[in-house]
DNA sequence: AAGTCCTGGTTTTTT
DNA sequence: ACCAGGACTT
């Protein structure tokens, strides 16, 4: 159990206010409102009724409010445990937390700077019984709510092909983040997943509470019903919390808002930063309309703009800006930079995706040897920022080919690997036997020969005694209900079950050891070492470093209650690499150089946004675009392909639209936009690369005309190709894509390059396996179910 | 109960 | 093209 050792002054008299000369004496000599611009000023020293901070992109606003803090804890305004500061991410808040701590030299305190679940779970801790939920609830990742629903949606005789586990886990989600519970959720919603969604939603609730549980959106959701239907409690936070600071308002869900404006409502002090530019999440529950409506929710609201951005170049801020003009309903806000302009943001088009990957692989070289007039460049300084992830690969394929190092950011998150999760459930069925899912999840991992026969007589056994599925277990083993090899295992499984938790109480060794234990005896760590896959290693290197995170805690439970909140994965920095990750991801970064590939429509704007959610869809891709070359300081290149496989079919591309958008004054067109196949339904052979073919009307083509681009060396090789390759197979290609099922292909001696490993010789041929010694590493790996290209050492494939 | 074949779906992702 | 989950086979 969490201790409340930070915050149990709660009810204690308020802090004495500090006359006015004091604070001005106090605030004389803070250093920390030195460097700060006349706006950022503004927003620090604002301190009474509602402020919004609209705060462009770079434009410092973390700065503005880690000093805002400083400020209310220097002035004496606040003591650090009255003050609310929300973040959406544990990188933000944990930001934030060491900012404050360097600017006020306290490096603890601050207990309520947390992200809005941090913050909710320890509330809800305090008042569960309110929500019919013991105080040491657990909760629930995505896997297991996705479990309980299939349940669900099993008994009620539903056809799940046609309506599936993860839409109804979809719907509820939503519905959550509108802060509806069972009983809210509108008539007009009744139709919804085969007219027995809010039935199953209200049947997962009763499940929830049944289980002692909460997933995500409860945790918001079961706090702002509290707010609501509890004056009393209410009133004592809205106390407390002097002054309440909000960061990314832009991205706050319905939920999120209500539980605000609710605690808000005692001090009305509440400081809200975010850019309605930047805001990305729609599609996750985030109203835009929460920050655009914040004057009428928040009378008397003062509104800061920052504006002045520190970070990019006169040419970048310039084509960011004339991008999201094109958006309605904005705020508005017009940045500047007292820098350089720069130079301008790059445009090229490409033949096909593999080209635009070829291209930008050569880029990035040059710039790291630094040329074109431009200071070298490490990798670390550069990133390329994809709509979705698939684009990724073929920034990998040819990374890998030619050797240069990249980064990888986004991809399953550690906490979400299937082993991790695994051994997860271990420890939360040797902490509890009660936890059902986590049981449900282990009883045959690995293979114990129980299967789906065996798990319902546990099930069935568990519910007529009304116990849990550990119980019911040991009852189903008592009275011979499965018999053989299952049954005994499952006998030694309750058996290990008991002494686990046991040892664990006495506490005889320590919870490492105790973790270690469970994953060797549960046979878990033998079932990934007898795995012969070339992911085991891996995932036993995983099982490692979740022991080794053990370290920093002080029990199992302790550390089960904070893994669920912390779905961060630690990445490596100091290498020198380029950045590959979606615009999503890349929200907050910045890099001196970035790429911007895939600038098609259909991909970007990708074509479902705009299906789903129409102009509102469309903006939101086009605030995707902001946020895009507004990471970059200095040089920021966009590019697009004319034919681009999907699915493993070749399809013809439309710039995107975006592209017309790009005020050509502060845009350097390197080939002219508006390259593509032939049009639409001319993919194929021999497609036209002649702009004025394309109809396209873009301010940027008379530049590229004007720049002479069309008779550039590199304008005619597109056009050669175009006319000698069908667009139906690959650009040029000198590697051999091998199934290793024809290892028959091979000798020993063969140099091989391996998309993962990079290049090796092969040892020997064992049947349908290759014994392959990398040079890499200059470890010898077997490699099977692996497709391996056939590449001479002297002549790296381009 | 476990291994193999087939089908459908494929934007973005935190907590 | 590629993966995951479910149906189907052994």
């Amino acid at each position: 159990m969490s201790s409340f050792s930070d915050d149990d002054a709660f009810e204690a008299a308020a802090a004495p206010q500090p006359s006015l000369s004091q604070q001005a004496m106090q605030a004389r000599g803070a250093p920390y409102l030195d460097g700060l611009n006349v706006a950022q000023r503004e927003a620090v020293e604002t301190l009474d009724g509602p402020v919004l901070m609209l705060a462009g992109a770079g434009t410092g606003k973390t700065k503005a409010l880690t000093c805002r803090i400083a400020h209310l804890l220097g002035t004496g305004r606040a003591r650090p445990n009255e003050i609310l500061a929300v973040t959406f991410t544990n990188k933000a808040a944990r930001e934030m937390k060491s900012r404050v701590a360097a600017l006020t030299g306290h490096v603890e305190g601050m207990p309520w700077l947390g992200t809005f679940h941090a913050i909710c779970v320890k509330l809800l801790r305090r008042h569960a019984e309110l929500v019919g939920l013991k105080s040491n609830f657990t909760i629930l990742d995505t896997d297991d709510q996705l479990r309980l629903l299939k349940q669900l949606i099993a008994a009620s005789n539903i056809d799940d092909k046609r309506w599936p586990a993860r839409m109804l886990a979809g719907i509820i989600d939503g519905w959550k983040n509108k802060a509806w519970t069972p009983a809210q959720v509108p008539v007009g919603e009744a139709s919804a997943f085969d007219g027995k969604g809010v039935a199953l939603y209200s049947a997962y609730q009763q499940r929830l509470k049944d289980l002692n549980a909460c997933d995500f959106g409860d945790l918001l959701l079961h706090m702002v019903t509290i707010f609501q239907t509890h004056e009393d409690v209410l009133a004592q936070y809205q106390r407390w919390f002097r002054y309440i600071l909000v960061d990314e308002y832009q991205d706050t869900n319905v939920a999120q808002y209500l539980w605000l404006r609710l605690l808000a409502q005692g001090h009305k002090n509440i400081c809200c930063v975010g850019d309605d530019d930047q805001s990305i999440y729609g599609w996750r529950g985030a109203e835009v309309g929460n920050i655009l409506r914040f004057e009428k929710d928040f009378p008397g609201a003062h509104v800061v703009r920052l504006e002045q951005n520190y970070r990019s170049t006169g040419h970048i801020l310039g084509a960011a800006a004339g991008v999201i003009a094109a958006n309605k309903g904005r705020l508005g806000k017009t940045l500047f930079t007292e820098g350089e302009d720069g130079d301008q943001v790059r445009l090229i088009g490409h033949w096909d995706g593999e080209e635009e990957a070829r291209w930008i692989g050569e880029e990035i070289e040059s710039m790291q040897r630094g040329t074109r007039g431009n200071a070298a460049l490490p990798l670390n300084a550069m990133a390329i920022l994809v709509r979705a992830s698939h684009q990724m690969r073929a920034f990998e394929d040819r990374f890998l080919t030619i050797g240069l190092p990249y980064r990888v950011i986004g991809g399953p998150r550690f906490y979400e690997r299937m082993e991790i999760r695994d051994a997860m459930a271990y420890f939360r069925l040797a902490v509890s036997h009660d936890d059902d899912l986590a049981f449900e999840r282990i009883v045959n991992t690995p293979k114990r020969g129980l299967g789906d026969k065996a798990v319902q007589t546990i099930q069935t056994t568990a519910r007529s005694n009304g116990v849990s599925l550990v119980e019911g277990a040991r009852l189903a083993v008592e009275g011979g209900l499965i018999k053989g090899k299952g049954g005994k295992a499952l006998a030694e499984l309750v058996q290990r079950l008991d002494r686990w938790h046991r040892q664990l109480r006495e506490e005889a060794d320590t919870h490492v050891e105790m973790a270690e234990m469970i994953l060797d005896e549960s046979g878990y760590t033998g079932f990934w070492q007898n795995d012969k896959t070339p992911e085991a290693p891996g995932r036993l290197e995983n099982l490692k470093e979740l022991v080794k995170a053990l370290e920093n805690f002080e029990n199992l439970q302790g550390f089960l209650e904070h893994v669920s909140l912390i779905m961060d994965n630690a990445q490596e920095e100091e290498d020198d690499k380029v950045t590959i990750m979606t615009l999503h991801a890349a929200k907050g970064l910045e890099f001196p150089a970035v790429f911007l590939p895939g600038w098609e429509d259909g991909l970007f704007p990708s074509q479902r946004s705009m299906d789903e959610s129409g102009l509102k869809g469309l903006e939101e891709e086009r605030r995707l675009a902001y946020v895009g070359i507004t990471r970059a300081e200095k040089l920021c290149t966009i590019s697009f392909a004319a034919n681009r496989r999907v699915y493993g079919q070749w399809q013809s591309q439309m710039p995107s639209r975006f592209i017309d958008e790009l005020p050509s004054e502060h845009v350097e067109v390197l080939t002219p936009p508006g390259l593509y196949g032939g049009g639409y339904g001319a993919a194929g052979m021999g497609a036209e690369a002649n702009p004025a073919s394309m109809g396209m009307t873009s301010n940027l083509h008379q530049k590229a005309a004007d720049a002479n681009v069309y008779n550039s060396p590199g304008w005619r090789r597109l056009q050669a190709r175009s006319q000698q390759r069908p667009v139906s197979q690959p650009l040029e290609s000198r590697t051999m894509v091998i199934d290793m099922t024809a290892t028959s292909s091979f000798t020993t001696g063969d140099r091989v390059f391996h998309q993962k490993f990079g290049y090796g010789e092969v040892m020997e041929i064992e049947g349908d396996k290759l014994v392959i010694e990398f040079d890499k590493a200059g470890e010898k790996k077997v490699v099977a179910k692996f497709v391996v290209s056939a590449a001479a050492a002297d002549d790296v494939p381009f």
